[in-house]
DNA sequence: TTTATCCCTATTTTT
DNA sequence: TAGGGATAAA
């Protein structure tokens, strides 16, 4: 046995014990960055298994992620032994939620009128449905965006409150409108026997309200409950938390308030912040001790956050060296930027300094990924993008999806009308037809998908009630569109999700789709193949569970979720929200830029709210941290922003990081337009560049915008990428700038309409 | 009903 | 820039 403490206990700093084996009672634990709050929470888990003997069923673990949650699992079976976790609970809010709802079919079909093969409907689906729910409340979308209102009702259900509470409590005529749509959607909603992702947190809490038999089955089951990133858990997350554990209140949470990052999805600090109120006998533990970063990351993390006004002083430090100075660079505009980071990366791992995988690329938006991956496309490197257009939100993939998920639950109307609008099979079946299936199914109280299988002649017979009454190629429509569903229904029980993919290719027409021979389809139909690849993981469960657990897989996954940490070679680009939690090495934040980071619509809000930019620098905060020894800030001159390049300013939030910390690099602006500059190269290195005194002392240089020639017919031009070419057309716009049409010499780039200011061309004659 | 074309506007972050 | 939505024509 004491073998085992001494196991367990190594190598913890005194207030990570404390953490570890204060297991009764309410714990809050404040750990800063990298001081070793994931090694405290696997090990108090597997404290509480091998020293205190609670069975793993009874110990529930809320994740951020699901990555993350595997990875603890993996830790603390290191740390017992395989078997040892068996049972443990351990996954995201979310993730829960479903659980809940799943293991409880009888009781939330009863109380909740939710079916039990519901879906999840992800935010392209909630889009639709709000789309409808604004023009069946009579509002005109132009005036009444969805997106807003959507925006609105996620805000409600963060709290709890039901359309009716947000009637009665409207404040304006615009909270009436809110709650008139939310009525709406709501209604849809039940009608397609969907929730939302709202509502996997809300629903349960619902449930637990109506029946307190199953809470007090929860909260006998889970004796002891622990709470990652508590800082970023929402009203119902903090409901659903104290629901639990109201009963042993072995409640454990770990948080930071300082990168609390999650407000606009209605985080509520307060819940840590309170928590000392919630629960007074807490035991309050701070981990202060920095051991992931160097010393100067430390430093400048410190200083950056010490800005902020709401926030309780804390200090981090660390025992580690100084290391490195932290790198702050200039660059003329996003393709510049993108281009110096992959030269940087590629000087830092020629030196052998650092591998490829161990370096992350992030940003603020995901839009700056873009020019970042084509940056590391024409590079020797390897590249995993984190999060940005994801696997399962491409269209063709969404559309095989869509059929699926009708098969698994007839009700699911978003789906069936992507169905309808994307493959095929549904030409000719219009807005006109939909309009009959949908009164039809409602007036009926029937799966809408049942209103086109009673078109089917073999299942129409057995029709009792009325039936839709479709016409012209309606009818025709619903009869193939039907028969198709009918098969594959039939079908569907007997086969692998790989093979039910086999018979909707076959029975959809899914071919048609990508028969132009285009690159782009060639690419679509291989990403429709790689959905087959991607359902043979269940080739060996149960066709009857597999389709649901595959549904639900999918639409519980998240950015952070994909993260490969076995592509070794690849460099990471990640957005700043999704680097939460992880470390690097070598960590690139590009875009440090007033109206980037801070983000434009915090800058604005600065006036009269500055929780907004206080995020925001929380945000810089969590970038910063996330390096352990190399730290690299980039920012641009100018960056191209709805479709026109703005002139930039460097973020405030550089300003405090000290000078003697960190070497800065500016662009030296020597470029005039009597000398024309030099052809070819627009890589790194082709502008000079000096080092200059870091901060303080030197005033930020003037700004120097590159001069746009002007073009006229029959100019000879040079572009730093096609080449040499004639000005065959010189259009003015709007916006000052001008619209070049030039042939270029070389065949393969032909002739091309470049915009002026963008283009970088020179006169050459 | 479908398709092509034009115009407009939006860009924050995600389970 | 790009994607969505409106409009017009077939």
């Amino acid at each position: 046995m004491s073998q085992m403490v001494t196991d367990l206990l190594t190598g913890l700093n005194e207030q990570q014990q404390r953490a570890v084996t204060t297991t009764e009672g309410p714990v809050l634990v404040v750990a800063g960055p990298g001081s070793g709050k994931t090694r405290v929470l696997t090990h108090r888990i597997a404290w509480l298994i091998q020293q205190m003997n609670v069975h793993p069923s009874q110990i529930l673990a809320v994740t951020f992620t699901n990555k993350a949650a595997r990875e603890m699992r993996d830790r603390i079976e290191k740390l017992i032994g395989v078997d040892a976790t068996d049972g443990l609970v351990m996954g995201t809010f979310h993730s829960l939620g479903v659980r809940i709802l799943r293991q409880n079919p009888g009781r939330v079909a009863e109380q909740l009128q939710l079916q039990p093969n519901f879906v999840i409907y992800d935010d392209g689906d909630q889009m639709e449905l709000a789309k409808t729910a604004v023009k069946n409340a009579n509002l005109d979308p132009k005036q009444i965006t969805p997106r807003r209102m959507l925006s609105r009702i996620s805000a409600a259900k963060s709290v709890l409150q039901t359309p009716t509470d947000v009637a009665t409590e409207a404040q304006s005529y615009d909270d009436e409108i809110v709650a008139r749509v939310y009525t709406e959607y709501e209604k849809l909603l039940r009608a397609a026997n969907a929730v939302d992702f709202d509502d996997l947190l809300g629903l349960p809490i619902r449930l637990f309200d109506q029946d307190p038999g199953t809470l007090a089955r929860y909260q006998q089951q889970f004796r002891y409950i622990l709470v990652d990133e508590y800082q970023d858990t929402n009203r119902v997350q903090y409901v659903m938390v104290s629901a639990l554990a109201e009963m042993y209140g072995n409640l454990f949470v770990v948080g930071d308030p300082d990168q609390s990052i999650y407000g606009w999805r209605q985080a509520d600090i307060r819940n840590i912040l309170d928590f000392k109120n919630d629960y007074p006998s807490a035991n309050e533990i701070h981990l202060e001790q920095n051991y992931r970063s160097t010393g100067r990351i430390v430093q400048a993390a410190d200083r950056v956050i010490r800005d902020n006004k709401d926030r309780i002083d804390r200090k981090m430090t660390t025992v580690n060296d100084d290391g490195e100075m932290i790198q702050l660079r200039e660059l003329a505009d996003q393709q510049h930027e993108a281009q110096w980071i992959v030269s940087e990366i590629r000087r830092i791992v020629s030196a052998h300094k650092v591998l490829p995988e161990q370096i992350a690329v992030m940003y603020r938006t995901t839009a700056q990924s873009r020019v970042l991956e084509e940056a590391f496309r024409t590079s020797e490197f390897r590249y995993q993008i984190v999060g940005g257009v994801r696997f399962y939100e491409r269209r063709e993939v969404r559309d095989i999806m869509a059929v699926l998920r009708v098969l698994y639950n007839p009700a699911d109307t978003v789906s069936l009308l992507r169905v309808i609008d994307n493959l095929p099979i549904g030409k000719g079946f219009g807005p006109a037809a939909f309009e009959t299936a949908t009164k039809w199914a409602t007036e009926q109280r029937r799966p809408l998908l049942d209103a086109l299988l009673t078109q089917v002649p073999s299942i129409a017979n057995q029709e009792t009630g009325p039936l839709p009454h479709f016409s012209g190629a309606g009818l025709k429509g619903a009869a193939r569109i039907g028969t198709a569903f009918a098969i594959l229904r039939e079908k569907k029980n007997e086969l692998t999700l790989a093979e039910i993919f086999d018979q909707i290719v076959e029975v959809m027409e899914v071919r048609k789709m990508f028969e132009t021979g285009t690159e782009e389809d060639l690419q679509r139909w291989a990403n429709v193949q790689e959905l087959r690849t991607d359902l043979e993981r269940y080739d060996l469960v149960p066709s009857a569970e597999a389709l649901p657990a595959y549904l639900e897989q999918v639409a519980l996954i998240s950015d952070a979720d994909t993260i490969k940490d076995d592509n070794i070679g690849s460099v990471t680009l990640i957005t700043l929200h999704s680097a939460k939690g992880l470390e690097y090495p070598a960590v690139f934040i590009a875009g440090a830029e007033e109206g980037l980071l801070p983000i434009y619509r915090a800058v604005e809000a600065e006036a009269f709210d500055e929780s907004a930019m206080e995020e925001e620098r929380r945000l810089f905060y969590v970038g910063i941290t996330r390096a352990q020894k190399l730290l690299y800030i980039t920012y641009a001159q100018s960056r191209m922003t709805h479709g026109q390049y703005r002139a930039g300013t460097i973020s405030r939030f550089i300003e405090p990081i000290p000078a003697e910390s960190m070497r800065r690099v500016t662009r030296e602006a020597h470029r005039t337009s009597a000398k024309p500059r030099e052809y070819g190269r627009t890589e790194p290195g082709s502008f000079t560049s000096r080092v200059q005194q870091p901060w303080g002392n030197a005033p930020v240089p003037k700004k120097v915008l590159p001069v746009i020639p002007d073009f006229q017919e029959g100019n000879v031009v040079f572009h730093p990428k096609f080449g040499e070419g004639t000005v065959t057309s010189v259009t003015a716009r709007r916006d000052n700038d001008k619209e070049v049409t030039v042939a270029f010499k070389k065949a393969e780039y032909g002739t091309k309409r470049l915009m002026a200011s963008l283009a970088n061309m020179d006169i050459i004659s």
